[in-house]
DNA sequence: CCTGATGCGTC
DNA sequence: GTCGGAC
DNA sequence: GTCCGACGACGCATCAGG
């Protein structure tokens, strides 16, 4: 065994002197302002730190694709709360429905605390390394006993901290700073913490989502400047952020979007986006956010190991459950199956999936981010034929608005969702994680006419978090099922409220409001709203299509334990016109749900 | 050994 | 994934 | 137009506790 000292870089800071830029970055909604501040605070950050810092900022503790998993999620918080404030559990629950924010509460707590907890872990001092070392500890504990060690760490942290830091800790803990800054903004205060203005931020942009990892970016450049940050390339084994797509309410308006004549229209399959890694005759596969999902999809590996001609290649996709003896596509919950840690060898034969590629980013050693649309794919359909688990996507080159129009639905005949429209233009880069007008998705469920619009009664809410703290965070929704006359839920609603309608929703159901259940409504024990409404409000509510549900009662089969529930619920308007009787009955939902 | 609660990640 | 608000 | 943070359904893994 070797020993050697180490030299102790120390970079003490203290974590409450911290928590004082996240107060201050929190009090504002200016983003100029914000960046500001966020220039102080890198200017003041010793390099050994900045990393961890940049994490803290965006609610991280390290790269999102470090397979780093706190474990801890809003119960074992609470219950951790409890145990180290001295606090009941009811009282817990109860402010917390009151404050939507755990880190809010933890604050408000008095209390000097009596246990230190310090058998799990000790502190003499609250800094930000001693932060991240606890809930590092937290991620790397597993096994029997786990829970109850991750709560007495946590209390441990929460034990040596001030009210301020007590916030923070818990907001980490929870992956939500809420401050109103985001990966985009930190990247805006470190080019005007180095680099003199946020207007220097696009080389550092790019470091980013070539290797998705914000704290390393900020490390280097504090150590190397802007030279350590341009020698940060796409590199094999170390995934980039995937581009993303803007939506279209309109097909007319991918015309105006789009700056070339021709428009690569290419199916859109509700499925699994995938970045695969060739390195020679090893494969890696990620995900949409950068995770490991290599072991889960063994014929997409042997695939791109065999099939894909070149030593070295990053290829982008989707995989997609199929059918191969319907040659049909299965829908997106069956590929949810494919997400799996065991039994993978059995799934993948009952469920087999296709891998549909559509970029080529890098090959042989070299960055493709810089060739264009065409470039790129002429590429990628030289080095990719027609295999059984993988192919190109399909597509077509139009400038022609109605042959857009027929190929979209076209696709949706196939039992496709939609189609991407991009851009050929020559300065068509492949864009690493933006979401910009290059790439356009046009998805049935848009299209009003093939969407499912259901007049739903509202039936219970839950208590909103964050600035929805105070009003309601989503409501309950049923349907009507008029042969039994019960009403059977559907979906919860969260979204397409404007914040004055939020405002005044407690209101405006307050009449139907009751201390129980509904005796007409049927549910199931894993809905539990915190507050019931007798049936009475009708609102109009747009979803994308009815899944099967396991939670959901709405048309129940009691031998599959199944009902129907709204995939992408969105609030439209009040049906103040509508009674529950007169809203969407559980029929009318199968009937669509058949086609 | 099984089940429900909880967390996490896909869309 | 969808959506609305702030800039 | 960009960025951020509210919120949705659903499936698998893990752990605690009977």
């Amino acid at each position: 065994m070797q020993t050697r000292t180490i030299s102790l870089t120390v970079s003490r800071l203290e974590f409450k002197t911290l928590c004082n830029y996240f107060t201050n970055l929190e009090a504002t909604t200016k983003r100029n302002e914000m960046i500001s501040t966020l220039a102080e605070l890198f200017q003041n950050s010793d390099e050994e730190e900045i990393d961890s810092i940049s994490y803290f900022l965006v609610g991280d503790i390290t790269a999102d694709y470090k397979e780093v998993k706190l474990g801890m999620g809003e119960e074992m918080t609470k219950s951790s709360i409890s145990l180290a404030l001295e606090l009941g559990e009811d009282d817990v629950d109860e402010k917390f429905q009151e404050l939507g924010d755990l880190g809010d509460l933890a604050a408000e707590v008095e209390h000097g605390p009596e246990k230190k907890f310090a058998e799990f872990f000790e502190i003499d001092a609250l800094t930000v390394e001693k932060v991240h070392e606890g809930l590092l500890k937290i991620a790397n504990t597993s096994g029997e006993n786990s829970q109850e060690i991750m709560k007495k760490t946590l209390a441990a942290l929460l034990s040596a901290a001030d009210s301020c830091s007590r916030r923070y800790i818990i907001r980490l803990v929870l992956g939500q700073m809420r401050l109103g800054v985001g990966d985009m903004t930190v990247l805006d205060g470190l080019a005007a913490a180095f680099l003199g203005s946020k207007d220097d931020r696009p080389p550092l942009e790019h470091a980013y989502n070539v290797s998705s990892d914000i704290g390393y970016v900020a490390q280097i450049l504090a150590k190397s400047g802007l030279e350590g940050v341009k020698r940060i390339r796409v590199a094999i084994n170390r995934p980039l952020r995937p581009q993303l797509a803007q939506r279209v309410d309109k097909i007319t308006e991918v015309r105006e979007k789009i700056d070339s004549d021709t428009i690569s229209v290419e199916e859109k399959y509700d499925g699994e986006r995938i970045q695969a890694h060739k390195d020679g005759g090893k494969v890696r596969l990620f995900s949409r956010r950068l995770n490991e999902i290599t072991h889960q999809f063994p014929e997409i590996v042997e695939s791109v190991s065999n099939h894909v001609e070149a030593d070295s290649a990053i290829l982008d996709g989707e995989a997609v459950a199929y059918d191969f003896s319907e040659k049909e596509y299965f829908p997106f919950q069956k590929i949810m199956n494919r997400r799996r840690k065991y039994d993978i060898e059995e799934y993948a034969e009952k469920i087999p999936v296709k891998y549909m590629v559509f970029d080529l980013v890098y090959k042989n050693g070299s960055s493709y981010l810089r060739k264009n649309y065409i470039e790129r794919t002429e590429e990628m359909h030289e080095i990719l034929g027609e295999h059984d688990y993988i192919a190109p996507t399909g597509r077509i080159l139009t400038d022609n608005l109605d042959e857009i129009d027929e190929y979209f639905q076209d696709c949706i005949s196939r039992g496709l969702e939609g189609v991407i429209c991009k851009s050929t233009s020559s300065n068509s880069y492949y864009r690493a994680g933006a979401r910009e007008w290059s790439w356009i998705k046009w998805k049935s469920s848009y299209a009003s006419e093939l969407s499912d619009t259901l007049d739903l009664v509202i039936v219970g809410s839950y208590a909103g978090k964050g600035k929805r703290a105070g009003t309601y965070g989503s409501l309950l929704c049923a349907s009507y099922n008029h042969e039994e006359d019960i009403y059977e839920t559907v979906c919860k609603l969260g979204t397409g409220f404007t914040d004055e309608l939020l405002a005044e929703l407690p209101e405006k159901l307050s009449d139907a409001q009751s201390d129980k259940k509904p005796a007409r409504l049927k549910t199931t024990e894993n809905v539990e709203p915190d507050t019931w409404f007798t049936p009475k409000h009708v609102i109009e509510v747009k979803g994308s299509e009815l899944t099967e549900s396991p939670v959901h009662t709405c048309n129940w089969d009691p031998e599959k334990e199944r009902g129907l529930g709204l995939r992408f619920p969105r609030f439209i308007r009040w049906r103040p016109d509508k009674s529950p009787e007169q809203a969407t009955t559980t029929s009318e939902i199968v009937q669509m749900r058949e086609g």
